[in-house]
DNA sequence: GTAATAGTGTCTATTAGACATTATCTT
DNA sequence: AAGATAATGTCTAATAGACACTATTAC
């Protein structure tokens, strides 16, 4: 879309001679996951007009040719951006207004998405964009944020901190096999709290009378007392626990 | 933006001409009202292609001039149709797709909102569309429903028969005073179950104590031992209880 | 009084959270 | 044996649901 401006205002102008009298759409997806002990997210660094060089979302305009349905388009970007087929992903919102885009109103759908992240394979994208997990928590030291995405991102990260205190949505960022202690511990980076163990065990042990969570007979060689291993084995929505964690805060 | 076509292929090709290579986008907002005990949707039945005179959600396009966010564009929605400046309302979901909207790619995003029915006043809009509450229990029965919008109403009420199990959305319904035995009864409307009186009380005590129910001092003359009337002093979200309802499937 | 509904209290089942105890591994 | 963590059990508090009982009105 746009290639070789000197500067925005130049590049906008040319824009803007282009312009329809419509709203521009894209889709943003808030890919999570849990990479050495924290959460991070997917950002790309931006290399043309608007917000060149600043971070941003790895989302865009859906392709009208390639996708039936919203879906289906976020399925693509997925793809593309982390080379998986095969993810958890829900709608978060939809937000826009006059101001989100220099080139004009524009609304943007935001998902997010929870991936392995031994399975993501980075690549840099067509125009050769930097690409990155970000920690969460390093999100505010970034220089600059495109868009309204650190608004994206957080409204994404309180849905997903909300919805993980009464569902097994972690265990979508989990390795193949793993113990119960590394699933609590994917919580407690996600919600940056501490989490009873024995409390947490009781959640867990829901998850294994449903077969969700499946004993693969194998066991850790971690320190301490050895823990049982186990596959997650997803449904088609995510487990609903019948009460909430409290909120400890 | 179409006016008076015999058929739909000729209004098609015309709007063909004049299509730019974008996504089409519109807000349709879902407004519930409690009426004779039964729960009503805002529908309005069409008077131009497409989907021409089959029913539909008072929805439509932003005005760009107008709104400077999605929420004012809801809000510009909400008064044109209900003569309402203030009501509750969310963010259901983005739906869309090639299928949607027979002048191509289309894409919508549903509000649902819930208000109080003697305070609207439905008037034919400026295409003089016939404007009508719809109970949801005749929806299937209704000869047409254009685009989606069936679809877009189940979402609805989904997410608003879930929601109603753990916050006080139903309040946003009553009139100005009213008993508790009201406000159940408008959960078991939109539940369609009944609900075991006492327990109901106790949920009820808990917006009392939180302020969001005051006793107005008068005294509901119904059959029976009289009951307190209630005002519903709503704070800016909604009340969420501790624990969900159960449900009784 | 009877009918009808409001309002309150009692009992049980579920579950989270806190915490103690026992079990199983490595060093 | 010491250290570490897993796995299990016990106790308490909160709350929903079921249901009994009392209160207040109209007739």
């Amino acid at each position: 879309m746009s290639e070789h401006y000197k500067t925005e205002a130049e590049f906008l102008k040319a824009f803007q001679a282009n312009t329809h009298d419509t709203i521009l759409y894209s889709i943003d997806p808030v890919i999570f996951t849990i990479k050495e002990q924290s959460l991070q997210v997917l950002m790309v660094k931006r290399k043309s007009y608007p917000f060149k060089d600043a971070w941003a979302l790895p989302g865009g305009r859906i392709d009208k040719g390639e996708s039936k349905t919203i879906e289906d388009a976020v399925r693509l970007k997925l793809l593309a951006k982390t080379g998986l087929d095969h993810a958890y992903f829900e709608q978060v919102m939809t937000d826009g207004g006059k101001e989100m885009d220099p080139r004009g109103w524009s609304i943007t759908t935001v998902y997010f998405a929870l991936v392995r992240y031994e399975d993501v394979v980075l690549e840099e994208n067509q125009t050769r964009e930097l690409v990155a997990w970000q920690p969460v928590e390093a999100l505010n030291s970034l220089s600059s944020i495109a868009f309204w995405h650190h608004k994206l991102i957080n409204a994404s990260l309180e849905r997903l901190r909300n919805k993980i205190t009464y569902t097994d949505l972690p265990a979508n960022l989990m390795p193949k096999v793993f113990t119960i202690r590394q699933l609590r511990m994917a919580y407690e980076v996600i919600l940056d709290t501490e989490i009873t163990r024995q409390a947490f065990v009781k959640r867990a042990n829901h998850l294994i009378d449903k077969g969700l969570l499946v004993d693969t007979g194998e066991i850790s060689d971690e320190v301490g007392r050895p823990a049982k291993l186990y596959e997650y084995v997803p449904e088609s929505t995510p487990h609903v626990f019948s009460h909430s964690m409290n909120k400890t805060k």
